[in-house]
DNA sequence: CGTGAAACATTAGCGGC
DNA sequence: GCCGCTAATGTTTCACG
């Protein structure tokens, strides 16, 4: 981006593309209350920097049979904790578990939180025991899960 | 959706939207072996069945300032957490507070778990002290800060 | 399911403020 | 610099085979 500032056009881009990610650029355009060619050069600039990560369709878990949700609090071997080792392989592991859609570093009394959307209980069973636990830096889990959704936002304020 | 099964084409459609929600149309056709036309009818069917919810842009919080994120477990007021109002209270008001992007009721020894996506620790406190501590039916609350995102996808398995 | 045609959208080049 | 016009090219969409 050529200057570090978003103005007011650029936010109000943001904001619609957050809600309706297939808005065509002509529609996008009238909304901002630009011409279509000067709305798509913005458009491609915000992509191009970094704003716009990506664009998505969502799919709605229960609908594919994905009908458990589970948030897994981990601890990492405390003898490989500070060694950075053990905290990049279950981190790369963890890229490769398409059960785990969410993974973060977390302050606090646990080292990682990971969100699991499974099909089932016994789906989840499998996942915890036969790689969670099978992990050679985990030491602890703990488990809750999802018993109803009540926000669930991809939108944020700009 | 007149049948309830999803078949091979249906679900390679969902994938390739997952992936890139502003795929044409025509391209999409391309990758699922199909001309435009019928490609067209599916995605239409999908969506008005439910299995896509939205589309939407992904903005990256932290380019546009949102550098902290927080998970917090609630706890609810012990003599009101099974009389429903208190839950739906709470529910309704988690709907208008722009820094929770997600919120959960949870199995366990909490009650809520809420994700939080603010500008830095002076915003979070005060989200947290004047948001989530005032309200009435919150009686005990946990953060734990992110330190790092390890995975992050939208993306689920179909 | 695919074809074809009309309506509509995207995008690059250019001139103007 | 950023806007908007134009015009060529590409895409969506629907009636029909």
């Amino acid at each position: 981006m050529s200057q570090n500032e978003l103005d007011r056009t650029d936010r109000r881009i943001l904001a619609e593309l957050q809600r309706n990610g297939r808005l065509s650029n002509q529609d996008l355009a009238e909304k901002v209350s630009l011409s279509p060619s000067p709305c798509l050069r913005r458009v491609r600039r915000l992509e191009e920097a970094g704003y716009i990560r990506n664009y998505v369709a969502l799919v709605d878990p229960e609908k594919v049979g994905l009908k458990l949700m589970a948030y897994v609090s981990i601890r990492l071997n405390k003898v490989l904790r500070s060694s950075h080792a053990s905290m990049s392989d279950f981190a790369r592991d963890v890229q490769h578990w398409p059960e785990v859609v969410e993974c973060y570093a977390m302050s606090g009394d646990m080292d990682y939180l990971l969100r699991v959307q499974v099909e089932d209980l016994a789906r989840f069973s499998s996942f915890a025991m036969d790689k969670l636990m099978q992990h050679p830096a985990v030491v602890d889990m703990r488990s809750s899960f999802t018993l109803q959704r009540i926000k669930e936002i991809t939108e944020i304020p700009v």
